[in-house]
DNA sequence: TAAAATATTAGTAATGATTACTATTACGAG
DNA sequence: CTCGTAATAGTAATCATTACTAATATTTTA
């Protein structure tokens, strides 16, 4: 399908960034390239690329959803502290497909899985801050 | 810690159902027993809830959150076609966090896993309209 | 026990992400 | 070029959730 001029940036923007930018922060972006584009016509095209399978949204449990030009198989961790979502380089567990549909009598289509915890740079300042209390 | 009467409700509500209702439909539910409780309590009450763990949010991707009274460690399906989210009887898959923690430099606490496709009545449904079409 | 301190509530207003609407503009087929 | 369709910008509306406030309930303390 061919896009319009700004679902391409939009498209482009995601694809080019490993970022996992809400709307609001594509529109933000997008602004830089067509500055008059609207923030309804940035949800209206993320809906349709979503429903084409040629962007991921993501939903893990913050107030708004977030977008991923990636779209082959992959898994999104999110820090508890800062709310940073990030990728997460592992195996895909398609097996677990298998495993959850024992004995269901629907069917599996897929999974999303969101990790969570503590990202490495606030694992790094959170020590830092132990030694300072322990410290001073 | 001790609950409120409306507390103590609504928390009553969600261990004695299997659904996993919005905090619109606790409202509604909860209204039954306590007629004059507002919306605002069972958020506020809600989240507090979830806080101290004696209840689970799920944010499927879904509009709206919703909540289970559940806390042993299961999972979750959400239906593409009624949206419809049951739970999942299947044994916890707690090794993958050590998969995922593989080669990742911060830490992971968890995971939350949502499977998703087409549950038994849905499928049923779509059978029968199937062979609806077929022979008619 | 009663008075004071604290927590929780009902009701309503505000917020913020997302969608709906509409008049206008871009664009491909004939 | 001209018509018809699709997409847009801009704005208003929606809906889940949170914030606020004056009033009520509960606990503490004397």
């Amino acid at each position: 399908m061919k896009h319009s001029r700004q679902r391409e940036a939009i498209l482009e923007y995601l694809q080019q960034t490993t970022s996992h930018p809400t709307a609001d922060m594509v529109y933000l972006h997008v602004r830089k390239v067509i500055p008059n584009i609207s923030l309804g016509t940035v949800y209206r095209n993320l809906n349709q690329l979503v429903g084409q399978g040629e962007v991921l949204r993501l939903s893990c449990g913050d107030d708004c959803d977030r977008f991923d030009g990636t779209v082959s198989p992959h898994y999104h961790f999110r820090c508890t502290q800062c709310h940073e979502v990030s990728d997460l380089v592992t195996d895909p567990l398609e097996h677990i497909n298998l495993i959850a549909g024992a004995g269901f009598g629907g069917r599996i289509d897929g999974h999303s899985v969101y990790f969570y915890g503590i990202c490495p740079d606030c694992l790094a300042n959170e020590k830092e801050c132990k030694i300072r209390l322990t410290n001073g």
